[in-house]
RNA sequence: UGAGCAUUUCGGGCAGUCGCGUGCCUUUUGGCACGAGGAAAGUCCGGGCUCCGCAGGGCAGGGUGCCGGAUAACGUCCGGUGAAGGCGACUUCAAGGAAAGUGCAACAGAAAUAUACCGCCAUAUUUAUUAUGGUAAGGAUGGAAAGGCGAGGUAAGAGCUCACCGACCCUUUAGGUAACUAUUGGGUCCUGUAAACCCCACCCGGAGCAACAUCGUUAAGGGGAGUUAAGUUGGCCCGACAGUCCCCGGGUAGAUGGCUUGAGCCAUACAGUAAUGUAUGGCCUAGAUAGAUGAUUGCCUGCAAAACAGAACCCGGCUUACAGAUUUGCUCAUUUA
RNA sequence: GGAGAAGUACUCAAGUUGGCCGAAGAGGCGCCCCUGCUAAGGGUGUAGGUCGGGUAACCGGCGCGAGAGUUCAAAUCUCUCCUUCUCCG
């Protein structure tokens, strides 16, 4: 299994804020936009408001957990951010999980192989 | 048994599966080792380290403020003194100077550092009173009103005089390194405020790892000031420096080092009341750069795995947050012996 | 990570040599005029939060981000904490 590449310049961000297409659910919401060489990234973001270091690094770990889990079933070549929402604040894995999960059907990038 | 005061340690443990960061070994797979805290937090102090001009002097500015000690240093810590609180164990205290000087003290009150509104007394006028003078005992105001109380004294009064008490200054003796405590004699009777200016004693150059160093990338030039009196530091001055470039706006791409062996931790012995220091032996214990600890299962302790909370150059403190468990010593009350 | 600035009625805010300060002023709210009606405009005056008392007019306590301290007295001075905003390469 080859690593997760996350999303690392500012200027990749704005681009996906500004030009990806994006779905909102009570927990996160999540920006999709089709990479140019064909390679997944994953960036997440979780604003200062949310509260103090300790929950967000908790929701970034959450978060980036469920990515891994689900990885195979998520179409490649797409650079994908998810947001965390202040819901998420206090959640176990399995709400953060299925949540994803959730936006990732609605912007059919999930590849359904269990199902 | 109840109530309370101080204080120590911990902050779940073990195992399985998938996964993350660093290092080492293999190098396609992979394997092994290590991997957040008591506050990592707030950034409130102090220091190391790096650069700024060699790190100097004065003014300004800031900080500390009983005494002695500890320390690299501190606004920290330890031991003592004093004051306040508590029956007590014990706790709290920015605790120098108001008798060097200046300022301020609203409203109220007659008057706020100086006085005469009412009252009391004397004299004159007059007998309703009015004027002048004396007075700080009594009233009233205020947070604060000229040291308290008694006797003498007086026209009425007053430290005006005296006894006792209190405060302050000088002083004698004893104890203590000292703060200070006890004490002898003399003098004085003075509002509060220095977290108002200030005085006295001591201390402080500035900026910060986004510092800084090395290697590289982009680029395009334009405008302004200056020519030995301008520039450079932290506000100013002096001194010093370098001996031609400086400032403004615009553009560009980052990588590596700094980065963890340190005023380090543990154990023992000795010195010291203690903070702490010395000696010997042992140990190596995160180092990321969109930023590593998560998910899940079982067992154990427990009512319940459950509080506050995540290193970002590194140390010493302080402050604040913190569910629960726990060590030791002491005080008071009640009962029994 | 580091360095700073600010916090006052519903909103924007003035006030900080300590005292007549629940706190100027503007917006907003509310009343009147104008209009067939409304908006805009003009004029005028009031109350300002919260708790307690009172039939009411009104009176008293607490309140300038929160909590302590200094002082006779704190929005103002000192300390600790909280929140918001700005700067760095």
């Amino acid at each position: 299994m080859k690593k997760t590449v996350t999303i690392n310049k500012n200027t990749l961000f704005r681009k996906i804020y500004s030009k990806g297409t994006s779905y909102v659910n009570k927990y996160l919401a999540v920006y999709v936009l089709p990479s140019k060489d064909g390679i997944s990234r994953l960036g997440i973001t979780v604003s200062k408001k949310l509260g103090c270091a300790v929950i967000r690094n908790r929701a970034k770990r959450l978060i980036r957990e469920s990515y891994r889990i689900n990885e195979e079933n998520i179409s490649g070549g797409y650079n994908i951010v998810v947001v965390a929402r202040k819901m998420v604040v206090g959640t176990d894995f399995h709400h953060v999980n299925s949540a994803l999960i959730h936006l990732l059907k609605k912007h059919s990038v999930w590849t359904a192989e269990n199902e």
